[in-house]
DNA sequence: GGTCTTAATGTAAGCGCTTAGATTCCAAAA
DNA sequence: TTTTGGAATCTAAGCGCTTACATTAAGACC
């Protein structure tokens, strides 16, 4: 292996200069670093990144800790890591643009009985990104003694660490005013999943709340999915069993992967989407525009999560100590045909925030609209395809 | 930031004893190991990465190199990036299971500008993992005088690099024969990828074999695509506009994203599939079974691709100057409905090399049939779902 | 009690790099 | 010629860990 020393012996100069040549700053002579750099590129010398990092006292590496499926064989609900791939990807782009680089781990469980070897990874990274609900609180609290930590997607309300996180609640109650207001839906179903998940929550409030607003609505009955395409056929063939007889208006699912199986269910018993029923799913994940019909629901930004989750937690890593915050990113309502709308629909309209969700207080350029209404109008003006955005919200917890 | 010093210090030992603890080894006596063990735990140590790395002279780390999509944004194309993630979880779950890391990094470009960056990851990493053609095959040498390197799906005949890659050239040739030997099918229409990818070049070897060896079957037209969706609607298109009048038998799409889109194009245009064109793909990517019909593909192993190639690199770690080797994996044919088969069909049959694969070489239980034909009558013959696998071969290029 | 053996523990030399501070060089100023 | 002030370069001290080798402790045996 060729070192630094090999190269500044070779070259005739110190160690020193070969490292200022290396980076490129300080004032060395042109004769010097044109004579180090050949050398260099004749020996074919890379630094070593442990020494580096060693020397610096900084490793320019940040980690991301993912969830592996337990099944490790083909399998269906590998989808639900699309999600996590995207957020990836966003994260991907906001280190590499630092030049830094990410180092991904994959969990077995999600029950944090892996702790020891997420404890070492912390010794391997300047900072940590983590799904949210992927470690339990309490160990949570012990990695972030150690390094900066933010967590991606859950409770915005969290106060003990960085979050951040898209506007669930307000995309669930524009894609639910939407099926009101746009569609004269009233019976609803709701293929729900897991009750602790803090997204869904978030969802579920979303829901709640609009239903609540419109007199005559109502949810007529609800399955506890887990947020798999196998869980949705499961939920379509439980609403089917229980509501056969008098179909509900529509099934807001959990997430897309549900409402696809659900989609699959229904269409097996001859049950038109979204004629009979109407049905939506949440996320956006690619898929969903592929089926017949191309399911309705709200884009998350997974990409630009990963994005700002990245920009925070470096943010965190040159000040650290600060009051730890909530980022909420907007959302958009995407418009295909299974809610209703005539087939050929595609259109994307950003989601006003709806009060008591975070992004509310900060509000945007239509915010001050009491609720999701906003929304549903805009949905039938059919704006152009690429609205402006708003910012994303900057909250502090206090 | 603790160290190991802190921690002999306050446990009153010295750094060599609590390194020993640490790895848990050596003889130490109990109550010398108890004592070491609370203090860390009290003063919450972790071992730094960078300095064990140092000293061991091994970072126990691994690279991942993929490309980036050029468009940031979200995007259909994304779907591009599945096959990877795929890939890339087989070499989370191989890397993992020996307690090493993962590093990824995301190119923006295939055509090696970015090496300078490629090249101070060789410096953070142990050894490197690379999809075929993302970095040009010069600079590739370069790499690999400096840490290991396997590629990731390529030309099994390449003879300078480690290579781990599926049976492309056999998948293709038994989609074919199944399209002739189960559905009578004859004149086909092959929507194409770039003429320079590896694995295409065996998937056209394949077709081209099969319709040869069928007297009265041939080519009627090709497309030009990318792989992507959108270049499969383009190839509908022009599928629709220079053979319109006389629509092929069946169409031949390069990967699963051109086929949906395809299907799409032919959809759109009121043509049938499968009644009145064929339609099938490659790769198995989880959205081809959402589609109406369901796409009849090729099974890729992606995810043992990877966890393959893992264990390549490792053993390349360990044993490095032997001469390189490609290893090619079986893939299976999963039958859906777009190919003619009936609705509702849904099956996964291994696929026979077929003569000149790699594969062939060191056949399977049923290698010795002369070409793909064992693979069709196995189609009729309704096997099993999970059939038992052939071994992967092992084949030194020489 | 002394000697020997072995288990337990300690000492200190790196690993390859960065960088503060010391030194040398060189040209302009005196 | 001698100063002198930067610029260019060098010296060497870490960074936090592992580990070969040295040392000490504790029995075992005579």
């Amino acid at each position: 292996m060729i070192t630094l020393y090999d190269v500044a012996r070779e070259a005739g100069v110190s160690t020193a200069t070969v490292s200022r040549v290396i980076h490129g700053q300080d004032r060395v002579r042109d004769v010097t670093r044109q004579r180090v750099n050949e050398v260099i590129e004749r020996l074919g010398y890379v630094p070593d990144g442990a020494a580096q990092s060693l020397s610096r006292r900084r490793k320019e590496i940040i980690g991301f800790v993912c969830v592996e499926s337990r099944a490790r064989q083909y399998d269906v609900e590998n989808m639900n890591l699309l999600y996590y791939d995207e957020v990836m990807r966003g994260v991907g782009a906001g280190v590499s643009d630092s030049g830094w680089s990410l180092l991904i781990t994959y969990l077995n469980g999600e029950n944090g009985q892996d702790f020891p070897r997420l404890r070492n990874l912390s010794g391997k990274v300047d900072g940590m990104l983590i799904g949210h609900a992927v470690v339990p609180s309490p160990l949570l609290a012990r990695l972030t003694e150690r390094v900066p930590v933010v967590v991606i997607a859950g409770a915005p309300g969290e106060t003990t660490v960085d979050v951040v996180t898209a506007d669930n609640r307000s995309g669930s109650a524009a894609l639910v005013t939407h099926l009101i207001e746009a569609h004269g839906r009233k019976r609803f179903y709701h293929a729900d999943g897991p009750a602790h998940v803090a997204d869904l929550k978030e969802r579920r409030l979303g829901l709640e709340r609009v239903i609540r607003a419109h007199p005559g609505c109502r949810v007529i009955g609800s399955f506890p999915g887990e947020l798999s395409v196998q869980s949705g056929v499961e939920a379509g063939e439980s609403l089917l069993a229980s509501h056969g007889a008098s179909l509900p208006d529509a099934v807001v699912a959990a997430n897309d992967q549900m409402a696809i199986g659900i989609l699959q269910a229904l269409t097996q018993a001859g049950v038109r989407v979204p004629e009979d029923v109407a049905l939506v799913g949440f996320d956006d994940i690619y898929p969903g525009c592929l089926s017949d019909p191309p399911i309705t629901t709200v884009h998350q930004p997974m990409r630009m999560l990963g994005e700002r989750a990245c920009i925070r937690l470096m943010d965190r890593m040159v000040r650290p100590g600060l009051r730890p915050r909530a980022e909420v990113l907007p959302v958009d309502l995407v418009l295909r045909s299974s809610c209703g709308c005539p087939p050929g629909t595609a259109m994307r309209l950003p989601v006003t925030p709806v009060r008591g969700s975070r992004l509310a207080r900060t509000g945007n350029g239509a915010a001050g609209l009491s609720t999701a209404d906003g929304v549903a109008r805009t949905a039938r003006a059919a704006r152009p395809q690429r609205a402006p955005r708003s910012q994303p919200a900057e909250i502090t917890e206090s």
